[in-house]
DNA sequence: AAGAGAACGTA
DNA sequence: CGTACGTTCTCTTC
């Protein structure tokens, strides 16, 4: 982008700090006391300190454009497998230093520091590599390491930084500093470890031969070729030392050269320094209890007013004893103003309690109680303004603050903003929403340690003490802060609707769904533990025949031993540890070998999978007979549900064993039936509308069977002529399609050809070439604009669409494919759900929604309402997209069934 | 004890 | 070299 800048703009070179982080965090470990760094929790923290302390100073001192930090992954490297010996005279790493490590790498990520590892390889390979790319990129690099085969590297462009005591000073070794130090050049210097030996690497040097001596012959002989060569003639003792020890000087010179030619993620344009994620720095330097180091980072911050040292205060709280009784006339002197609440307690659906909240309004005051101690007035007063849907109420996490209160006995409804939801639609990629967090990134302000309500709210805080009330007064007045804040960001990407018509409401139907659960019928399940149990055994014990041995059948790294060592099998996929062994690969090989370890292998891993989740679930169900889910409404960044404790959305289907399981999710005993009712291939339905592409809208108008009209168009034969091969093909591709699927995935999903993939592919673009043009047009948009959008508007923020790294890009783009099917996907069946439950309700109906999974909704009907639910579900079903802005442009299909368990209900 | 990786279930 | 998830097990922690 250089060329881009406007003439006369100043261009700084851009500069590259790369760091080998176990070289310097051990060297912090050993400069540090470690008795003298320890959390309260007694983790040891001296090298994290050390390191963070070192790189803190780097960044601000050499000021880099671009950094990165490599680690070693384990003790064996190519090098290792050269040479056994290779570093073998370590020790141990202390037991202190384990677990610092990965603190280490954790901050590194906070701070967006690009952390690089590659199996086999050292850090300084890694560090060799991109001193390399970067140098012929025009950067200069400062390469920070404690490894002296480092200095190889330096040359006019890179400097390395060696640490001369502890981690504090670092010598900054140019080319005529390693001259200087050494006698000769950066380049020769690995000549000279070669023939001096390097102890630390377990490479011994020529005996009697020492740094001065090397000197003097690099340069005589031109180097350590020209020393081999010339090793006839070297004189002297040394001389003769010299050729009793040529196979080992070569030896060392081959382990001692870095590679500098590895293929890895990341580029150096890619490791430009990138703003902190500081709510997560927070949190974590608050672990480690950081807190001068913590100071020293955020002042090395230009003063932008954001940052630790300059946080904007919040308004000073004033908590308000209120005399007993008191609540009411608070409440009502603040009647239809939002009010924060903050509820401590736990939020597991059916399971929670509650034990304190905190009110806070827009004015600075706020009111706490403990809810074992309230008086009954009070109690009463709070009970009804809570359950009040007239009085406006600001939460975060509101579905576990509604699972706690409902578990005390206090309906929570009047919700009007929820903290967590809104940060969601604004940044849907973050993978937690703490209100600690958000507070931080929005408001600039500290909340107390002790952290906000998970979204489980597993918090057990007791408000006995003034501290625990002034505490969550200011998390209540936090929450009111953060609404005022993300409202404004919701407004600016067009996303409050989608909080205050769909999320929002969505929260209510959610925990109800949660805290009725499905009913399980146990007896049956426990039969079935059975049944897959013994299928284990019997699978393992033939299994053990085979081969004549037990192992753990469950252990990849065992099983690799077994199937290409012991048994001589082929070479599957590489993976990061050796060889896959999984399903798709087992299957291969039993293909081409027929051995029946193979066999029972498989037999093997489908019972102890069915068996595991067979367990699970008896593990999950409650004293009621069933079990309650949790969904989690900002988990997915596409905008869908998942669901936790445990997962009700991957129970088994496609196997008969696997349906067995469906068995035991059964109807309640109160109701009559369960019914299923699933949108039929709503994805490629959302495809149509959003391509507009009329070939497949006519398909779908049509109500022929989609992928026979979609093959008869492509293949050119009428559509009763459609073979199921064809069809299936046809069905693969279209699939994959929302995926972006290459011609080569589609090549290995169909077992045929990339050329006739390839050519499929082009077939279906000729004859739909409105979803081509989507595709690509999509893409083009979100890298334009930054982020995706669904047919109800929320969006999904790409910035790797223009990254440098092709394969960063690439993802981004199958991302930015994916994401807007699956996520308007994710709309229609909210906005199903809110016209179902809003129906059911309306109508007094007894029936009641249980479960939603992606693209099918599951219902417990009452007796004698089966008929009008049916009708009621596929008429809100089928109507979600007359909420789609200009409306939905193909029928929305529903298929129902209905049974007394879910395997039953299925279809 | 905690995290990573592998494997695998769903849409 | 196809997206989005959650769970369980094993292995490792220079």
């Amino acid at each position: 982008m250089s060329d881009a800048l406007p003439a006369g703009t100043p261009t700084t070179r851009p500069r590259l700090l790369l760091v080998d982080g176990h070289s310097m965090a051990y060297r912090a470990f050993f400069a540090l006391p470690v008795e003298k760094f320890a959390s309260s929790t007694g983790q040891p923290t001296n090298a994290v300190f050390g390191f963070t302390s070192m790189l803190a100073n780097l960044l601000r001192d050499e000021a880099p454009t671009h950094v990165a930090v490599a680690f070693d992954l384990a003790r064996t490297t190519f090098r290792t497998e050269r040479y056994p010996e290779y570093k073998g005279t370590r020790d141990a790493s202390p037991e202190p230093f384990k677990g610092q490590v990965p603190i280490i790498r954790q901050l590194l990520e906070t701070m967006h520091v690009a952390v690089l590892d590659k199996p086999n390889f050292e850090a300084d390979d890694i560090l060799a590599t991109l001193a390399a790319q970067a140098r012929a990129q025009g950067m200069e690099v400062l390469v920070c390491t404690g490894d002296r085969d480092a200095l190889q590297l330096v040359n006019e462009d890179v400097t390395v930084l060696y640490p001369v005591k502890g981690v504090s000073e670092l010598a900054r070794m140019t080319p005529a500093a390693v001259e200087a130090r050494y006698g000769v050049g950066p380049e020769r210097y690995p000549d000279l470890a070669a023939l001096v030996g390097e102890t630390s690497d377990n490479l011994p040097g020529v005996p009697g031969v020492g740094p001065k001596t090397a000197a003097k012959w690099i340069t005589a002989y031109g180097g350590l070729e020209g020393v081999l060569a010339s090793a006839e003639q070297v004189p002297g003792k040394a001389g003769e030392s010299l050729r009793a020890h040529l196979d080992q000087v070569a030896l060392n010179r081959e382990l001692n050269r870095l590679v500098d030619d590895l293929d890895l993620p990341l580029g150096p344009a890619d490791l430009a320094v990138q703003p902190w994620d500081r709510p997560a720095l927070h949190t974590l330097l608050d672990e480690l209890e950081f807190r001068t180091l913590r100071d020293r980072l955020f002042a090395m911050l230009p003063d932008d007013g954001a940052d630790a040292s300059t946080q904007t205060q919040a308004a000073p709280l004033d908590l308000v004893e209120l005399a007993p009784g008191g609540l009411a006339g608070w409440l009502a002197a603040r009647a239809r103003t939002p009010l924060a609440l903050d509820v401590r307690g736990t939020g597991a659906p059916a399971a929670g309690d509650a034990w304190g909240v905190a009110l806070a309004d827009g004015d600075g005051q706020a009111v706490a109680y403990d809810l074992a101690d309230i008086t009954t007035a009070d109690e009463q007063a709070l009970a009804a303004w809570l359950a009040d849907a007239d009085a406006p109420k600001v939460v975060h996490a509101s579905k576990a603050a509604w699972h706690a209160l409902a578990g005390r006995g206090l309906p929570l409804a009047g919700v009007t903003f929820d903290t967590e939801l809104a940060a969601y639609l604004c940044q849907p990629d973050r993978r937690a929403y703490d209100l600690a967090d958000l507070a931080i990134g929005y408001l600039h302000r500290e909340l107390g340690a002790d952290d906000a309500s998970a979204a489980q709210g597993s918090l057990d805080l007791d408000l006995g003490g003034t501290d625990e009330a002034r505490r969550a007064g200011e998390r209540a007045a936090a929450v009111r802060d953060l609404s005022e804040v993300l409202a404004g960001e919701l407004a600016d990407r067009g996303a409050g609707g989608l909080l205050d018509e769909l999320e929002l409401p969505l929260v209510d139907v959610l925990a109800r769904m949660e805290r009725t659960g499905i009913a399980i019928d146990g007896d049956y399940l426990s039969g079935l533990e059975r049944t897959f149990d013994a299928a284990v055994q019997g699978a393992a014990a033939e299994a053990y025949a085979v081969i004549g041995r037990e192992v753990n059948l469950g252990s990849p790294k065992q099983l690799q031993e077994v199937l290409f060592d012991q048994l001589g099998m082929p070479r599957t996929k590489k993976i990061k540890t050796g060889y896959t062994t999984d399903a798709a690969a087992l299957t291969d090989l039993f293909a081409r070998t027929q051995h029946p370890f193979l066999e029972h292998l498989l037999a093997h891993r489908d019972a102890i999978r069915l068996r595991q989740t067979v367990e699970g679930l008896l593990r999950s169900v409650g004293a009621d007979g069933r079990i309650h889910t949790t969904f989690q409404q900002t988990i997915a960044a596409t905008g869908r549900l998942s669901s936790t404790d445990p997962n009700l959305q991957n129970i088994p289907i496609r196997t008969e064993a696997g349906r067995q399981i469906r068995r035991a999710f059964v109807v309640g005993t109160r109701h009559e039936t369960l019914l299923t009712a699933d949108y039929s291939q709503i994805e490629m339905r959302i495809m149509a509308h959003l391509s507009g592409d009329e070939g497949l809208i006519a398909a779908f108008r049509s109500g022929e069977d989609l992928h026979s009209y979609v093959g008869s168009r492509v293949f050119g034969v009428p559509t009763d002529e459609v073979t199921p091969a064809m069809r299936s093909k046809i069905k693969a591709m279209s699939y994959g399609l929302a995926y972006g699927l290459s011609s080569y995935g589609l090549s290995q999903q169909l077992s045929v050809e990339v050329g006739e993939a390839s050519a499929l592919m082009a077939d279906y673009f000729e004859r739909f070439g409105g979803v081509r043009d989507y595709l690509t047009g999509v893409v083009d948009v979100a890298r334009a604009t930054g982020w995706t959008a669904t047919i109800l508007g929320r969006r999904r923020y790409l910035p790797d669409l223009t990254s440098d790294n092709r394969q960063r890009r690439e993802v981004a783009e199958r991302m930015a494919l994916n994401a807007p099917i699956q996520g308007s996907a994710a709309d229609l069946i909210k906005v199903a759900m809110l016209g179902v439950d809003r129906e059911l309700t309306r109508r007094a109906l007894g029936s009641r929604l249980l479960l939603q999974v992606h693209d099918e909704l599951v219902l417990e009907v009452a007796p004698g309402e089966r008929e009008e639910v049916e009708a009621l579900v596929r008429e809100q079903m089928g109507a979600a997209g007359d909420r789609v802005p200009g409306g939905f442009d193909v029928p929305l299909d529903v298929s129902v069934g209905v049974g007394g368990s879910w395997h039953e209900a299925g279809h």
